[in-house]
RNA sequence: GGGCGAGUAGCUCAGUUGGUCUAGAGCACCUGCCUUACAAGCAGGGGGUCGGGAGUUCGACUCUCUCCUCGCCCACCA
């Protein structure tokens, strides 16, 4: 029966067809309990806001390709999914949907019902981003889908806080944060960006007591000055040293602050002179704590002034900025304004510049979670790749500073501490324990701390909490933590090189004594043709799903991998309007080259099987096998352990580049090429094994590719070997490469072969004869050996070289009005007849005497460096000798072909 | 200011420990081909003083120094 084989490969037949399939077979799923080894991946939490972008392909595809390929080797594999609950973007999406929808705010809601609402969207819209995640067609076992919000990771959230309470590590302090006005929350460090924003520099005068005299204070920030409590200079500058301890006025205050001596301000700078204003500035801060200076705070959370900002109180920063520096030039209060670019820290979150701010928070003292994961990344047991990154999480782990953990929002892990109405308070599962811990009867009233924790509070124990590590407060291991922790690899970016990969080290050891994972695979950064970052706000990134829909999955992801090297940007050209991103042609056409590579060698079968019955017992072996045949196998195998080789050393890219270079040149081009030639010349009975042969490679392509390209050489597999449906090529093993078929002599003589055959094509297309028309040729090969392959390929050249007839001798007369080229001394003549053109052919004999003499010369040179002969590795020197040598046998026998003409 | 990365054909990039490199591939370009697997294809071709300079070496795209350009990260600017 003949199989269906359409003449293109359609993509979205093959994924709509096998991704259930896989699902419904469970090949994903992973057993804890197996006998064999494990291999594992975290997935890095998507947000549950989020939406597929093409950071994500590149990702998922990269963690696809080596969960498939550990599986196709034999091993346990589970790949673990998982969604982040994103505490700030998610609040605001919902707040903003309950703004448009209802005109409602959190607050007219209360807190509980706010948080309903929140799990509401979540089920309703969350699971969006797995949907498109599952069109990647990436095998996860999506049966162990966490969610940070869920009991099990929140008990694990809570038992590490309590823990880390408990040992002094979390503490609660009043400290100058990084506040975000629009989210109304602290943020972390981390989670600042510094711009450059023009702005202007005021000089302001600060009057002493009963004076004319002024200091010159220059500020930005104008509607600070309420706050101010000193001016301070650098006690080494002479110009002010006399002046230190004296009070100056602050402007529109009048408030009598002192003068005084602190390295914080830098002579160079301005006048040398700065306003010490601690409740607005985190130097400030530190300034007065130097100085045990008073604390005035001047802005409310929501960055409007307060009342100590007298007539501008209630105005927000900006505006009240504009008035006060309008009221200072009243006043006469300014020396100058300049223009001036500093950088403002803005919230990554909101995009306004973060206000900072004095307020109670929590904090992790991180600096004894940091000397064991530094060390664990210094002796290598976790590997970097690129392994340059180890300098920038070094430098960042030797300069760690605590971590501001605390977050005034409402979405998120409430922070497990309770307080007393007097004001003890401690850390706790719930209030029984809190209760017992405090010593306190059953009737005290106890309030929980509002604060939830900082979304990565959870994603630093995602190692341990995706297993189930103290997933009901008592659970200290379980059979997935036994069987899958640490995990293999982790796929991610740079960028959270901080806020994710350090911390889940630091995390990992500290409660698990363990790494978290043994490799960490740093992913490119896509961009634009013009090379920006792809992004939603620069509307430059499309979907992927309409570019999946455009080219077929397998052909974006192997793309995807063909074009992002380790450790470097992946530029690509973008169509926006048009959905396009035109370089997945790549893929397209490569896929669909193997297609029709399946589709050929099935019809050849078949053919063979029709004319000659399946005789599929023929043997092949050696004895029946042409060279052609064993360097097609050995070239395979060559290539098996290239591909094993560049995953190993995480080269995906070269992975891919290797199976496209194979596929395309050596298989379809030479091999399917030799094929049809051998197909025609052979018995009858011969065919269905020549075609088999073939077929046989081919299949191992197919699994070669799996890792990369999953539907399309599922989709050939079943074709080729007529399996059943619920069968799958993702579990058949990967190909193991034969050594003893390797044959790098045969490959170096089969090589040469193509030469000579793209030496007869080239001097043909420098003649005006059809392609089509086959000419006499007649090739001179003094070595007997490569004259016995040359011999037996015989019609394989002919074929190939379009030939009439073909002499292979150890010398051949050269025929009239013929072309001649000379390759490693072997001798060609195309026969042209009437057709050829003396002087043309005289001209690039000519030009190829000039090109050898050039190279003997250079060659000569060479050796006759008494230095170069010396020093040089014997084989070198050698291979030089011989090189020259064959040279001059060429320049004769080109010389002997030009005077013959 | 500190650190990291990159500069190779018009574009995107390969180039393993310095010597089979007369520096490769894909796209783009030019010339032929609808050769019954594939025009999403086949065959052939043009195109680069490997960012500049210096040095080490018999020999440098490859190592050292220096300069220039671009990108990223960290720190910090009253």
């Amino acid at each position: 029966m003949k199989t269906e084989f359409p003449k293109a490969y359609e993509p979205i037949l093959a994924e709509d067809k096998w991704y259930p399939l896989w699902l419904e077979n469970k090949i994903f799923a992973a057993d804890n309990k197996s006998e064999k080894e494990a291999y594992s991946i975290l997935m890095p939490p998507p947000n549950v806001t989020g939406i597929l972008h093409f950071g994500h392909v590149l990702n998922s595809t990269l963690q696809d390709i080596y969960i498939r390929w550990k599986r196709m080797q034999g091993y346990e594999v589970c790949w673990f999914p998982g969604m982040d609950h994103a505490g700030i973007a998610t609040q605001a999406r919902v707040e903003k949907e309950l703004k448009t929808t209802e005109n409602l705010t959190r607050y007219d809601l209360g807190r509980d019902k706010f948080v309903d609402k929140v799990w509401e969207w979540k089920e309703k819209y969350g699971g969006i981003i797995f949907n498109q995640l599952q069109k990647l067609g990436i095998s996860t076992d999506w049966d162990r889908t966490m969610f940070t919000m869920d009991e099990a990771p929140s008990n694990a959230v809570k038992e590490v806080f309590i823990r880390l309470f408990d040992e002094g590590l979390i503490y609660k302090g009043k400290r100058i944060i990084n506040w975000s006005p629009s989210a109304q929350t602290a943020l972390s460090d981390e989670e600042v960006d510094f711009k450059e924003i023009q702005e202007k520099l005021y000089t302001l005068r600060y009057y002493f007591e009963d004076s004319d005299e002024y200091l010159q204070v220059a500020t930005v920030r104008t509607e600070t000055i309420f706050g101010d409590i000193a001016v301070a200079v650098n006690p080494e500058d002479e110009r002010y040293k006399h002046l230190i301890g004296k009070h100056v006025l602050v402007p529109i205050v009048g408030r009598k602050v002192p003068v005084i001596p602190d390295v914080h301000a830098d002579p160079a700078f301005g006048t040398g002179c700065v306003k010490i204003t601690p409740a607005h500035d985190p130097n400030d801060f530190l300034v007065g704590q130097r100085h045990n200076l008073e604390i005035i705070n001047t802005i409310n959370p929501d960055a409007t002034l307060n009342e100590n900002a007298g007539e501008f109180a209630g105005l927000d920063r900006f505006d009240a900025r504009k008035k006060v520096t309008k009221k200072l030039e009243e006043l006469n209060l300014i020396e100058k304004a300049e223009d001036y670019a500093h950088n403002v820290g803005i919230s990554q979150r909101g995009g306004e510049p973060i206000e900072p701010l004095l307020s109670d928070q929590w904090f992790v003292n991180m600096k004894p979670l940091a000397a064991k994961a530094l060390e664990v990344v210094q002796n290598q047991e976790i590997h970097f790749h690129p392994n340059h990154w180890i300098k920038t999480y070094e430098h960042w782990m030797n300069n760690i500073k605590d971590w501001c953990i605390s977050r005034q929002l409402w979405w998120g892990h409430q922070i497990p501490v309770y307080y007393t109405e007097d004001g003890q308070f401690t850390a706790a599962i719930d209030e029984t324990h809190a209760r017992e811990k405090l010593g306190l009867s059953a009737d005290v009233k106890l309030r929980q701390e509002e604060d939830v924790l900082d979304t990565w509070f959870s994603s630093w124990l995602w190692p341990m909490s995706t297993m189930g590590w103290m997933s009901d407060h008592n659970t200290e291991t379980t059979d997935d933590l036994n069987k899958f922790l640490p995990t293999d690899l982790l796929v991610t970016g740079p960028d959270i090189i901080f806020f994710w990969v350090a911390r889940m080290i630091m995390a990992t050891e500290k409660f698990k004594g363990e790494i978290p994972f043994k490799d960490v695979y740093f992913t490119s950064m896509i961009r634009d043709g013009q090379g920006r970052k792809l992004s939603k706000s620069l509307g430059n990134s499309p979907d992927p799903l309409n570019i999946i829909a455009k080219y077929g999955t397998d052909a974006v992801r192997f793309t995807m991998i063909f074009l992002a090297p380790l450790g470097q940007d992946v530029r690509m050209d973008v169509d926006v309007d048009a959905q396009d991103i035109p370089s997945m042609e790549i893929g397209r056409n490569f896929a669909n080259k193997i297609w029709n590579a399946g589709r050929f060698l099935n019809m050849k079968y078949e053919q063979a099987v029709e004319n000659n019955g399946d005789n599929s017992d023929v043997v092949i072996d050696d004895s029946n096998l042409t060279t052609s045949d064993k360097w097609i196998r050995s070239r395979y195998n060559t290539t098996i352990q290239k591909l094993n080789n560049a995953l190993t050393e995480f080269k995906v890219t070269e992975y891919s580049k290797i199976l496209y270079d194979f596929i395309w040149r050596d298989f379809c081009d030479w091999y399917v090429e030799i094929v049809k030639i051998q197909f025609n010349d052979a018995d009858s009975n011969k065919q269905v094994a020549i075609a088999k042969f073939a077929i046989d490679i081919y299949e191992g392509i197919l699994r070669m590719l799996h890792p990369v390209m999953p539907f399309i050489t599922e989709e050939l597999w079943h074709l080729l070997t007529g399996k059943d449906d619920n069968e799958t090529i993702s579990t058949q093993s990967t190909p193991v490469p034969v050594d003893t078929y390797i044959n790098i002599a045969i490959e170096e003589k089969l090589e040469l072969l193509q030469n000579i055959v793209e030496e007869i094509r080239k001097l043909r297309s420098s003649t005006s004869i059809p392609p089509s028309k086959k000419l006499p040729v007649a090739i001179a090969i003094k070595d007997a050996n490569i004259r016995t392959v040359f011999d037996e390929a015989k019609n394989v050249i002919a074929g190939m070289a379009k030939c009439s007839e073909i002499t292979i001798a150890e010398s051949v007369e050269k025929p009239e009005s013929s072309l001649s080229s000379v390759i490693r001394e072997i001798e060609i003549f195309v026969s042209l007849g009437d057709a050829i053109d003396l002087d043309q052919e005289k001209e690039r004999l000519q030009k190829e005497i000039a090109r050898l003499e050039g190279n003997i010369r250079g060659c000569e040179k060479k050796l006759s460096n008494e230095r170069f002969v010396s020093n040089a590795p014997a084989d070198v020197v050698a291979y030089e000798r011989e090189k020259l040598a064959s040279m001059k046998e060429s320049l004769t026998k080109v010389k002997d072909n030009l005077s013959s003409l």
